[in-house]
DNA sequence: CGAGCGCTTGATTGAGTTCAAAAATCGTGG
DNA sequence: CCACGATTTTTGAACTCAATCAAGCGCTCG
């Protein structure tokens, strides 16, 4: 909850009182190593602010294959579109990788916050706008890339989260096997 | 104009008259098949809705092989957030597939139309919100599926575009090259 | 301390690429 | 409206990157 009002007081020009107002209401959770927050099927109004800990969002595909299509950390928020914005029935998983803190925010949250706060749907609009571009990258590369050049690239942009994530869940974000990377891996030592 | 006045009036509770008043200071451009409307490196301020024709949203790699990151059809809009909203130069080009009319939104375009219709913050907060779905789903679909099962998510979802743009295009689109998808063709007709 | 999980390594396979060239289609000017 | 050049699509053959299958190692955590 801290966590959380320290966010939204940084990216608008809040005052403590409206920072606690904003955000007394919400509940935090947390969730062992392991636990699933969401499954396929799922309908929740649930988003979640990340205050400690990791959280990756996958799909399994019809050869029992998980495929990663975004991980979540600290001052992240993680949401299930399908879910959260369009009550329909989630095609993803959500789970914990480590034991993670997350503050719950509902569907109504957004409805009451922008009485108080109107400037969060600008902000919001902002950062869905930084989702999107960074998606898009993500695509391109996914286009073009090999598998090298990717892992290269997943560790420019996310240089702290490889030692946290076991090395087989960064394969499957990259698009890749397990050996491929391990290949990869030695290859890049080995030319070092 | 026309157009967007309709599609704004659709989509948000508006009066004929805010409907023109919101329009009114538009421009409408054309472009000829071919034409290029944003390079890498261009920092613009237009995003662009599209009266008729089609754009194509694509990247070219150090090779010089040219990766497709979104098709824009009539009734769409296609911004480079990089530029239009992060006044940084874009990474991309921006390409008329087909002749193709436009109507120019400028920056302040939104500034000043959430005076009148401030609801719009909301439908385009549900929009963008849409787009990032949208965009996960072919991520998951880029980390898992064949050549042939890209392409039949394709058909399936842009079923009016497989006539309007060359197959290449469509290849280039789904990450593979044209030959491979003239062969994943030629199966399919097979196989029926 | 042992079972299971994650990582590595090797051998083989396979989906898709590359390179090359022919066939089909498009479009533009005469 | 036709013809010719350019672009697009198809086909073939060789090749390559990454996947698969399989086995072994090392760590950890129960």
């Amino acid at each position: 909850m801290e966590a959380f009002a320290i966010y939204l007081k940084n990216r608008l020009a809040l005052t403590d009182e409206q920072a606690t107002q904003a955000t007394s209401c919400l509940q935090t959770k947390r969730f062992k190593k392991g636990s699933i927050l969401l499954s396929p099927g799922d309908t929740k109004s649930d988003s979640y602010f990340i205050n400690k800990g990791l959280l990756r969002y996958y799909s399994i595909d019809e050869k029992g294959k998980e495929h990663i299509i975004q991980f979540a950390i600290e001052d992240w928020m993680l949401t299930d579109r399908d879910s959260f914005i369009f009550n329909e029935q989630s095609n993803f998983y959500i789970e914990a990788i480590e034991d993670t803190e997350v503050v719950i925010v509902k569907k109504d949250f957004f409805a009451s916050i922008k009485n108080i706060v109107p400037e969060i749907l600008e902000l919001n609009i902002l950062m869905l706008h930084n989702s999107i571009r960074f998606m898009q990258k993500r695509i391109d590369m996914l286009l073009s890339a090999t598998a090298e050049t990717r892992y290269l690239q997943f560790l420019k942009l996310y240089p702290n989260l490889s030692s946290r994530v076991p090395q087989w869940m960064i394969a499957s974000y990259l698009g890749i096997t397990p050996e491929s990377l391990s290949r990869v891996r030695k290859d890049l030592v080995k030319r070092k």
